[in-house]
DNA sequence: TCTGGGGTCCTAGGACCC
DNA sequence: TCTGGGGTCCTAGGACCC
C-alpha cells in the first residue's frame, strides 16, 4: 500500500457536450444533448444545463426531447472529441508516463512513475498529499487553458478510490482521499458507488438486505461469494474494504473489434439481412486492418424485434483479416438464427486477435478453393467481379455516413452539429436541415455568437469541413 | 417515438484429451 | 464393467462500463 495518494483519476465534465459548447459560442450556458438523433437513438452526453431537466446518458432520445424540448440536439463529432482528448492525454503524460486511458475523456495517472516520483517518495504523508493536490490543480488549470474545458480529478492510494473521488469531485472539482481513510469514506455510500456494481448486482444485494458499502464490509467474503459468485463476490468484498492493488497499465491492446448497427426500421427479408452483414463485415475489417491485427473468432450479433439479443460465433483454424472470409463466416452464422418477426440490430465482430497481420494462409486456401470450384463450374469471371462490387458499395456507404456527400450520385446529407465552410461566409455549423434547406450558424470557438443563414441543400458553396481547434 | 455503440470480464456446459 | 478427475478450448449469455 502507498503512503501517498499518488494515483489520480481524471474525468472530463460532460465531455462531448462541453466540447460542443466550447466550439459553438451560441450554445454556452444552454442545454446541449449529444447522441443518436434517429428514432431509436439514445443520449450519449447531456450538458449540466440539460441534466437539470432530468436528461442523462443512455436515455432514449425521444424521452430527452420530451423533457427538454429547447435543448440543442447534436449528433456527435467524434473526430473533434478525439483531437481534444489527445491534448488532454498529452497534458497527463507531462505529469507521468504511466497514463491509462479508459475512454476519450477519462484516465488514470500514476504520479509516482513521473517527475514527481522522487519527491513523493521522500515526502511525509501530509507533504505528499499537499504535493499531489498542487499537481492536480495545476493539471486542471492547464486543461482549462489549453481546451477551455473543465475536468474533475480524484486522488488516492488506489485506482478504486481515485475513481470514486473524481466522481465526488464533479463537476469541476478535486477530491483527495487520505491514505487510511478509505473505509470511512466508503462506508456510508450506496453499493452502486462501487465500480462493478450495476442494477442487477444492486438488486441481488438489496434482496439480502445490503444497501450500503458498510453493509458489504460487514457481510464478509463468504456471504458475498455466495450471493455473487467467486470472482465478483471476492472483488466486491475487497472493494468494500477499500482494498485495490491494481497497477496503472498504459497501452493495453484491444481484445476484440466489432461494429453494429441499429436500423430505423426492423429488417424483415433474408437478402437484406445478408447484405447488411456484408456491409458490417467490411467496416469491421477496415478497423481491424487499421489496427494492424487479425482475428480468429468471428461473432455475429442479432437483436430481434422484441429486443431479445443473441450471438453466434465460429472460431477459424487461424487468424484472418480477410474481408471475404469474415463476411462469409458471419453470413453462415446468420443462417442459424430465427429472424421471423424482424431484426432490429446486426453486429459483426472479431476476437482472439493476433498481434500481427501475418501471411493469411487460411484465407489464401479458401480463395484457392473458391477459385477451383469456380473454374470447375466455368465461372471464373463472376468471382472476380463480385469482389469489385463490394468495394464500390463500401465507398458509397462511407461517403453517405460521413455526410461528405460530394461524390457523384450521392445525395448530400447534413447532420446537426456538423462542421461546414461556406465560400462567402466562412466556417460554421449545421443547425438543422429539412425540405431541401440547410440552416447554418456562422461562428467559431473564438468568435462571438454568430448569425444564422439558410441555404439549399445542394448549394455548391457550402461544404463539410474539419473541426477547428478550440484554442 | 423505449431501450446506441464499442468494449471488458465472468460463468457454465460440453467436447476432448490425458 | 458401469463410471475419476483435471485442464483447455469453444460457445452462448449476461453484467457492467463509458
Amino acid at each position: 500500500m502507498r503512503t501517498v495518494p499518488s494515483i489520480i483519476h481524471l474525468d472530463m465534465d460532460a465531455f462531448f457536450a462541453a466540447v460542443e459548447q466550447a466550439a459553438k459560442p451560441s450554445l454556452r450556458g444552454k442545454p446541449v444533448i449529444v447522441g443518436g438523433l434517429g428514432g431509436r437513438g439514445v443520449v450519449s452526453t447531456a450538458s449540466y444545463e440539460a441534466r437539470r431537466f432530468g436528461v442523462h446518458s443512455a436515455m432514449p432520445m425521444a424521452q430527452a426531447r420530451r423533457l427538454c424540448p429547447n435543448a440543442a440536439f447534436l449528433s456527435g463529432r467524434y473526430e473533434a472529441y478525439r483531437q481534444v482528448s489527445e491534448i488532454v492525454m498529452g497534458l497527463l503524460r507531462e505529469r507521468s508516463p504511466l497514463v491509462e486511458p479508459l475512454s476519450l475523456d477519462e484516465a488514470f495517472v500514476d504520479l509516482e512513475a513521473g517527475p514527481y516520483g522522487p519527491a513523493l517518495r521522500d515526502a511525509s504523508p501530509a507533504e505528499g498529499a499537499e504535493l499531489v493536490l498542487a499537481v492536480a490543480e495545476d493539471l486542471r488549470a492547464d486543461i482549462l487553458e489549453r481546451t477551455g474545458l473543465t475536468a474533475s480529478v480524484g486522488a488516492a492510494g488506489s485506482k478504486l478510490m481515485a475513481k470514486i473521488a473524481s466522481e465526488q469531485a464533479k463537476p469541476d472539482g478535486l477530491v483527495l482521499v487520505e491514505i487510511g481513510s478509505e473505509r470511512a469514506v466508503l462506508a456510508p455510500m450506496s453499493v452502486r458507488a462501487l465500480p462493478g456494481i450495476g442494477p442487477a448486482t444492486e438488486q441481488a444485494l438489496r434482496r439480502a438486505g445490503l444497501s450500503t458499502v458498510a453493509d458489504l464490509a460487514d457481510a464478509g467474503l463468504e456471504e458475498l461469494v455466495h450471493l455473487l459468485g467467486r470472482a465478483h463476490g471476492a472483488g466486491v468484498h475487497a472493494a468494500a474494504l477499500g482494498l485495490d492493488e491494481r497497477p496503472v497499465v498504459p497501452d493495453r491492446d484491444a481484445k476484440s473489434v466489432s461494429v453494429e448497427d441499429t436500423f430505423e426500421v426492423d429488417l424483415a427479408d433474408r437478402d437484406r439481412i445478408m447484405h447488411e452483414i456484408d456491409v458490417l463485415a467490411a467496416r469491421c475489417v477496415r478497423r481491424l486492418r487499421a489496427a494492424g491485427r487479425s482475428g480468429r473468432t468471428v461473432v455475429l450479433k442479432v437483436r430481434r424485434f422484441d429486443f431479445s439479443t443473441l450471438t453466434r460465433s465460429e472460431t477459424l483454424r487461424g487468424p484472418t483479416d480477410d474481408g471475404d472470409v469474415i463476411a462469409e463466416t458471419a453470413r453462415r452464422l446468420a443462417w442459424q438464427v430465427d429472424t421471423t418477426g424482424g431484426v432490429r440490430l446486426l453486429g459483426v465482430g472479431v476476437s482472439q486477435l493476433a498481434d500481427y497481420t501475418q501471411e493469411d494462409l487460411f484465407a489464401q486456401a479458401e480463395r484457392e478453393a473458391a477459385a477451383a470450384r469456380a473454374e470447375a463450374a466455368g465461372e471464373g469471371e463472376s468471382v472476380a467481379s463480385a469482389g469489385v462490387e463490394g468495394e464500390v458499395a463500401e465507398v458509397m456507404e462511407e461517403s453517405g455516413e460521413a455526410g461528405e456527400g460530394v461524390s457523384v450520385g450521392v445525395v448530400r446529407r447534413w447532420y446537426p452539429g456538423q462542421d461546414v465552410t461556406h465560400a462567402a461566409y466562412g466556417p460554421g455549423w449545421v443547425q438543422g436541415s429539412g425540405v431541401g434547406r440547410v440552416t447554418v450558424r456562422f461562428e467559431t470557438p473564438d468568435s462571438g455568437v454568430g448569425r444564422v443563414r439558410t441555404f439549399a441543400v445542394e448549394d455548391p458553396e457550402l461544404n463539410p469541413s474539419e473541426p477547428l481547434p478550440l484554442r
